[in-house]
RNA sequence: CGGGAUGUGGCUCAGCUUGGUAGAGCGCUGCGUUCGGGACGCAGAGGCCGCAGGUUCAAAUCCUGUCAUCCCGACCA
């Protein structure tokens, strides 16, 4: 039984109107209901709300993460420069990662992740195979020096994460905790009450290749994905685009003249055919110097990610260097470019014959331009982003975009920190080996914030019962009231007693502005307690997520109380029998 | 870092163009009336107008610099 929260002494200072730095929904209510404050750009206060929302998150996840054998352990905050040079991201990170000195002079930083400080600890002290798998997670406050923090929890400089590394002595052994951990995430979603979806992903910074994204499901959300009925999903940065460019209807190599033709938009107007009928070059330059123009579907986008890892870090020219190379910006193709330029193609583009492309000479274009003919390709590859109508790449049904949180990501590292920081273990054969490698986070603070962007309405947050700060609120009308307090403290007292987490509004507040804070709060389960009721001997519960009333009277009341008593989970019974939950909130509860 | 904008009681904002004793609503304190969906009346408290220079008899207002915050972009374990 969980202490009985009292309204009148909490800490929650609630904002009538809307904070005028805050525009996107989980930020503005978040404040206004008083469970976070900013302390400076991308730095937030919890206040005891918001604390008791995250540790209900944490719960969730350390549950979890027990149930599959993880182990909890807690690394600092601050971490020696050494290990971080030691795995070369002390150069790798850039600005992101916090630094300084200490008063000696040794370099530090604020970590934004742990793998140096993890395989640091287990390389001396995990030395067999036969103590593998072995996975370690801890709940930290991590760093990262955003260029632009915005969206409140959402993307902040400092945010609080799970996050869990495993050590195994095979590929077959980390797929088998990566799939557990998988597992363990979806749960840990449904619990929260998330819509979510599990994504292909990039792996970015941490390094490694298999990984996987989960997205809330936020049209806030910063991430774009791609996905499928048949279950695929990708975020748009990751995903393979399987495009279907159309092929112009001219075989002879024509050059056209096409005046003030700058974009594609243009040039398909210009030669009225769509946009999936012409070619767009884009130029760049490769890790060695080497000049490259990669040709993509006029209606696809460049994904610099996949270009960069297909094309030897391939980065595109910036205005000056496409200045210098002798390329006409606008009117770039495949045709007559110098021999020093390497030609990229996207695979989507191999069995388009004639192409519509730049003539590379301003003005001009030209139409039929044939592969072999005309032009060579030195190599093809998917460079492009793939967008909503494309071709699911398991499947081949077209794909439908949505914008998501990305809220947890799992990754297969391999044996890129265990080499790097020589972390190894004896085999079977008392042979050394490097530990095969998975990290696993959940954004704790971001979730909080998820949580609110899918469960909101014009009154304020939507809790789902699972991470609520309380699962009722007992809502007094007059509070001094011989009948009505001394009612509303029974029922608080009676439902505290079941396990329900209770917070009794007891402020000498108008009915109004409790009901409206109520809301605000977003207390799943609300219980009226007024004159008006008593006399009818009836109480009145409101189900927020629903936003439904119902009263009982005290004969239902008392039978409910009766019943939850008898049941195996007494909280949950009680909230069906009273509340008439909707699966949404009960799921995982 | 590029583009845009904003800094005025705790919060949301007006005042700035055209310099002349700092305003409103909400919130806060007290009293009274109210009391089932952010009440009403009366009386109060609270601001060297982000900061630093400059112009001027006089600066919230004009000029310069600086800091902070927000939005768009690049970036993103």
């Amino acid at each position: 039984m969980t202490q009985i929260m009292r309204m009148s002494q909490l800490y929650a200072p609630t904002l009538k109107e809307d904070p005028s730095d805050a525009d996107i929904v989980s930020h503005r209510l978040l404040l206004r209901a008083g469970f976070i404050r900013k302390t400076a750009s991308g730095v937030y206060t919890y206040l005891p709300l918001g604390k008791k929302v995250l540790a209900k998150v944490e719960a969730i996840v350390r549950d979890e993460m027990d149930a599959i054998g993880s182990q909890e352990i807690f690394m600092p905050a601050l971490q020696p420069a050494e290990l971080w040079h030691e795995s070369g991201r002390w150069d790798a990170y850039g600005p992101e990662l916090m630094r300084f000195n200490d008063r000696h002079d040794h370099g530090f930083c604020l970590g934004p992740t742990h793998e140096e400080l993890i395989t640091a600890l287990v390389r001396n002290e995990l030395r067999s195979y036969k103590q593998l798998p072995c996975t370690l997670y801890q709940i930290q406050t991590k760093f990262r020096d955003e260029i632009r923090p915005r969206f409140g929890l959402l993307r902040s400089r400092e945010f609080i994460m799970k996050d869990a590394y495993s050590f195994n002595s095979s590929q077959e052994s980390l797929q088998e905790t990566y799939d557990q951990m998988m597992d363990a995430y979806g749960r840990i979603c449904d619990r929260a009450g998330l819509d979510y979806r599990p994504v292909q992903a990039d792996p970015g910074q941490i390094g490694g290749s298999v990984t996987c994204e989960y997205m809330a499901l936020a049209d806030s959300g910063e991430a774009e994905l791609v996905s499928c009925e048949c279950g695929y999903a990708a975020n748009t940065e990751a995903g393979d685009c399987v495009a279907a460019p159309t092929e112009y209807p001219e075989t002879e190599l024509k050059k056209i003249e096409t005046p003030g033709v700058a974009t594609i938009a243009d040039l398909a107007r210009f030669l009225d055919c769509p946009e999936s009928s012409t070619v767009k070059a884009m130029a760049g330059i490769d890790d060695d110097g080497q000049a490259i123009v990669l040709f993509i579907p006029g209606d696809h986008e460049l994904n610099e990610l996949k270009a960069a890892r297909s094309c030897n870090g391939f980065k595109l020219m910036d205005d000056a260097q496409i200045k210098a190379a002798g390329l006409p910006k606008g009117s770039i193709g495949s045709v007559g470019l110098p021999d020093t330029v390497k030609i990229g193609g996207d695979e989507s583009l191999r069995d388009i014959m004639h192409w519509v492309v730049g003539a590379n000479e301003h003005g001009f274009h030209y139409v039929g331009a044939e592969q072999g003919r005309d032009f060579n390709v030195d190599f093809w590859a998917d460079f492009s982003t793939v967008r909503a109508g494309d071709a699911c790449p398991e499947c081949g049904k077209p794909l439908s975009s949505t914008r998501g949180i990305e809220v947890a990501q799992v990754f297969q590292l391999g044996d890129k920190y265990s080499r790097s920081m020589n972390a190894t273990y004896s085999d079977v054969d008392g042979k050394e080996q490097p530990f095969l490698m998975g990290c696993y986070g959940v954004g704790i603070s971001r979730t909080m914030a998820a949580i609110v962007e899918q469960h909101n309405d014009e009154y304020g947050i939507q809790w789902p019962l699972s991470v609520a700060p309380a699962h009722v609120c007992i809502i007094p009308l007059t509070v001094g009231d011989a009948e009505v307090q001394p009612a509303a403290e029974r029922i608080a007292n009676e439902l505290s007693e079941l396990g329900l987490e209770v917070i009794i509004d007891d402020r000498k507040e108008r009915p109004g502005v409790k009901f409206a804070e109520a809301d605000l709060m977003g207390w799943p389960v609300q219980v009226v307690v007024g004159k008006r009721g008593l006399a009818e001997k009836t109480y009145e519960v409101k189900n927020r997520m629903a936003n439904e009333k119902k009263t009982l009277t005290f004969a239902q009341y008392a039978e409910a109380i009766a019943f939850a008593k008898r049941a195996t989970r007494p909280v949950h019974a009680f909230v069906q029998q009273t509340a008439a939950m909707r699966d949404v909130q009960t799921k995982g509860f």
